[in-house]
DNA sequence: TGCGTCAAGGGGGATT
DNA sequence: AATCCCCCTTGACGCA
């Protein structure tokens, strides 16, 4: 595992929101000091992260709220221990790129200092890992509102050390992980319902006559049509809008 | 080594 | 034309 390093710390983020005129103090929403818990303490670990079916209009409006981070954001990146005693953060090359040159976008890729890790070739696409600070500021912005406008996001941008088009990137991204987990969550409850309230049944039908007794449908042999997939997966093949004549002698 | 996660690539639509 | 968004995919990365 390449552990990416850069001489850029944690420490230089929030000496700059001190010193700078631009704090990180964006819009009344957090403070210095709320960051700077956050990251030497990282008070967002282990906290009740607001589900994503949770994160509603209101959590929009609210204000103020504790730096949340997802159970999985949090549980595959280094520990808070780790990241808040070390002097320095992972950071792809391209991050590193990106942050020397906060106007530069992909194209910059290719001119990364690959000192540490020479390139294997010149088109080999790094993949930026943000700082645990990084990603827990990004979540706790993401629960109060789940859309920047250009200035909202240029300061997030600049308070975290980022392109504007990395935030806008993953802000997007973030939604659309939000909508594909909500969308499973519905889907997993809706068909285990349904599951409870329909069984497929098999008719073997001949002759416009039943080829069986009801009785012997409970017949170990006679699965249900959603559980012969699993058998036998070309049986999806067959449709239910094939003519009769097709169908005679064969499944209903 | 397969799999899940995530930042980024890119197509296509909407808006200005 | 520029910019944003959603949606899906790609490629890198970390882990069991």
């Amino acid at each position: 595992m390449a552990s990416y390093r850069t001489s850029f710390s944690i420490h230089n983020i929030l000496r700059e929101g001190l010193d700078s005129p631009r704090s990180i103090q964006l819009s009344g929403e957090y403070t210095n000091s709320e960051l700077l818990v956050k990251s030497e303490g990282l008070s967002c670990a282990g906290s009740a992260h607001s589900q994503d079916s949770n994160e509603d209009e209101s959590s929009r409006n609210s204000t103020n709220v504790p730096c949340l981070l997802d159970a999985d954001t949090l549980s595959d990146r280094q520990s808070c221990e780790e990241e808040s005693t070390g002097e320095e953060y992972p950071h792809s090359e391209k991050q590193h790129d990106l942050e020397l040159h906060p106007d530069t976008d992909g194209e910059k890729v290719d001119s990364c200092d690959f000192s540490h890790h020479p390139p294997k070739s010149n088109k080999k696409r790094s993949r930026a890992a943000f700082s645990h600070a990084q990603v827990c500021e990004l979540e706790r912005r993401f629960h109060v509102q789940r859309y920047l406008s250009g200035p909202e996001r240029a300061d997030l941008a600049g308070a975290l050390k980022l392109t504007e088009t990395q935030v806008k990137i993953w802000f997007q991204n973030r939604r659309y992980k939000t909508k594909r987990r909500q969308i499973a969550a519905e889907l997993a409850a809706t068909s285990t319902a349904t599951l409870a309230k329909r069984v497929a049944v098999r008719v073997l039908v001949k002759d416009d006559q039943r080829q069986y007794r009801v009785e012997d449908a409970h017949s170990p042999h006679f699965l249900p049509f959603y559980q012969s997939y699993q058998y036998c997966p070309y049986m999806y093949c067959i449709q239910p809008w094939l003519s009769t004549t097709t169908l005679h002698g064969g499944l209903y």
